[in-house]
DNA sequence: CGAATCCTTGAACACCTTCAACAGGGGTGG
DNA sequence: CCACCCCTGTTGAAGGTGTTCAAGGATTCG
């Protein structure tokens, strides 16, 4: 496959699409931002060409200038370690933010690539940050983000931590369909823009376990799979096998 | 052993240590700031009577009104699963920050508890909030730090993702190694102030592996180790358990 | 059509877990 | 001060879950 460059900083075409005609300004950076803070907003982001499917959006060790909002399509982000693993650390849908972790380093210390065809908002960090004088909120608004994209990390981390292959499948599946469905997609059925390998490195499995944990989903009635459609047959089903029964579930 | 409450939001005794002349300035909140600045800051903590060992910052569901920042001692966090499964998510030493993930769905929704006899300083965040028009230094700070453990979080990912036993037990003494040298400790000597059992969990090991692995490290020379006092003999080779050899380290 | 990629399936094996028993501090009370 | 107990940590053996290696099938794209 064609390994390509991270995008150039100065690119050609960009596409004016105004933040408050989006159709995901309710999932995006923009929420519950007044309309005049959005047309400031608006002005500092950039708009370019898609990127195509394996295009990187950055890479390891770029120094970070800018973070990125999805607008179609879905960005993976993964870490390589020395010896050749790699450790998917997420997949992002669009509305979804890309980048923000390299904020304290000044450098991308993970590497971002496109599934599909993707497109993105980019935002410059120095301008942004200059706006945060004229939109106070905007500061607010940033670090309720990074609250829950580290909330969302823990989750994470409780799956890889403690939970088994098929209770982890079993979470990122449903994840996957909440999230599409915030989207206006069908919860109970939809296409997985990533590959098996590339779930099992998010999952901590190895690909072909990942392939036996969809067979037996599909031989159990979960679901229907075939290939990269999946079809959710019992949610119920899919639930209990995310989170098991609890003899107990009181916090104390 | 006593399962105390959280602090009560208004305690008897609190202690005047002003930040500045705080040994851990340059590891906590404050790095960076302007002595000014300093003050105004130091006006909103308030630093409470210490944590008996055992005792809860605050507890999951809690709601957030503060995060803290560590003085002396350890806290530990984690969140318990429905089925009795814990996962512990960090250890956090002096300087290091709690509770941050709570801001963006206004509860805790991990617990926090000391590990040993622990003080805090206490923030409220509306104050902290507050402060920012007057010092447009500190969101910037604090998005600095808030990226800062979404970068180690995901280096916590890769550890549970895409590590064995012994990567994962070699990088966690290496880390705090590093940690506690950073605050004028011996790095190669050290005790350890959390139990087997929360190793493992935070490794997503159980603890007679972690126990296993110890020996094992101890056998071969690596280090020594006596129930929790570690000393670390040989860090060449406790680096290249951790991060075992690369055949080709070009990132392409 | 052929090549490459992705996915699936099988079998052997490794790593880690679980269950179980025991050792050794540290604290408490006699 | 010692006996006792509880808690933590260690060690052993058996078993399970997931990996690795290997091969074959399916889909896509040039």
């Amino acid at each position: 496959m064609p390994l390509q460059n991270g995008l150039p900083h100065s690119d050609l075409v960009t596409f004016k699409v105004a933040c408050k005609d989006c159709s995901l300004y309710q999932l995006c950076l923009p929420v519950g931002m007044g309309e005049k803070d959005l047309e400031l907003l608006e002005r500092i982001v950039n708009r370019r060409r898609p990127l195509e499917r394996g295009e990187y959006l950055f890479r390891i060790g770029d120094p970070f200038r800018c973070f990125y909002t999805v607008r179609s399509g879905t960005v993976k982000s993964s870490v390589l370690m020395a010896d050749g693993r790699e450790q998917v650390t997420g997949f992002h849908l669009p509305g979804e933010i890309v980048g923000l972790d390299a904020l304290a380093s000044g450098r991308h210390d993970c590497a971002a690539r496109a599934l599909e065809v993707t497109s993105v908002c980019e935002v410059p960090y120095d301008h942004f940050e200059k706006l945060w004088e004229t939109v106070p909120n905007l500061p607010r608004q940033m670090m309720r983000i990074m609250s829950n994209e580290l909330a969302q990390e823990r989750v994470q981390l409780v799956q890889l931590g403690q939970k088994t292959g098929a209770e982890r499948l079993a979470a990122f599946l449903l994840s996957l369909s909440a999230r599409l469905h915030r989207r206006g997609l069908s919860e109970s059925e939809f296409h997985l823009s990533m590959s098996r390998t590339d779930i099992g490195t998010y999952l901590g499995l190895a690909e072909e376990t990942v392939s036996r944990l969809f067979t037996m989903l599909q031989e159990l009635g979960v679901l229907t799979v075939s290939r990269r459609h999946v079809c959710i047959q019992d949610f119920e089903r899919l639930r209990l096998f995310a989170h098991p029964i609890s003899g107990h579930s009181e916090f104390f």
